[in-house]
DNA sequence: GGTTTGAGTTTACGCATGTAAACATGAATT
DNA sequence: AATTCATGTTTACATGCGTAAACTCAAACC
């Protein structure tokens, strides 16, 4: 089962820093989104289901960190969307933004960058 | 409200050729979807409710015409992705793929092309 | 020791989704 | 005219999600 978007947030909490107790992720997580307690407990009940995390007793809370890495669901949701819409692969999504004029300066320095570095490990 | 995953299927056979009628949309993606009738009937019911596409009749029947393009539910698409998880630009996304080792020589050398293509644009 | 309190666990509830059957209605056929 | 057929419309139902209240239970306090 897929990590939720809800879920997600929590998640990159976790992933900033990471035993926490559930009452520092609302701590951190709560007022920016607007969740009650309970919002997040359910979350991190659902996320232990999915074995996205695990706990550990630390007194009379548990401490929680992800199993799930950061690295590991990004590229499972771009490779969901590339998918889907771009045939699986990155050039034709950089394509559509270029179309739509949606590349910054610094993303078209950046892109530059990175094929050069990938030229120099080829050589 | 957003077009759901199952209703993109549809959608993109109504991008490919519309107007296009529901048999002709169930026979397109019916056998590789595993769908029936009814499915496709409902899909098309919720994307009429979304205005995502219309309908004209024709005879006893409809045809069905996307009011919402390929592009822009690419962008919309892509743009939640990217907020989610790239700080909202391309650039941090290719670098993921290319540190997973996930950038195929296709993609780097389309890659290339479309820059070098932004660079002459800009002379 | 009885009571409050902090933390986790269970239950809830409305809405979207995936999937489809049931129903309605007008056209075609006998 | 009665029946069947094609097509769209309505209803259904399980599951997941967002959001949270209710419940439990052990530890802390009076």
């Amino acid at each position: 089962m897929a990590v939720s978007e809800a879920e997600a947030v929590v998640m990159e909490v976790l992933w900033r820093a990471a035993p926490r107790s559930a009452e520092e992720i609302l701590a951190e997580v709560g007022p920016a989104q607007g969740w009650q307690e309970g919002t997040v407990k359910s979350l991190l009940n659902r996320l232990l289901k999915k074995k996205a995390v695990k706990a550990e007793k630390d007194g009379r809370r548990y401490l929680y960190t992800p199993l799930l890495s950061r690295g590991k669901y990004v590229s499972q949701e771009s490779k969901g969307l590339l998918d889907r819409l771009f045939d699986g692969r990155v050039a034709p999504l950089v394509a559509h933004f270029s179309e739509q004029r949606k590349l910054t300066k610094k993303d078209i320095a950046e892109l530059r960058k990175l094929l050069k570095e990938l030229d120099d490990e080829q050589a």
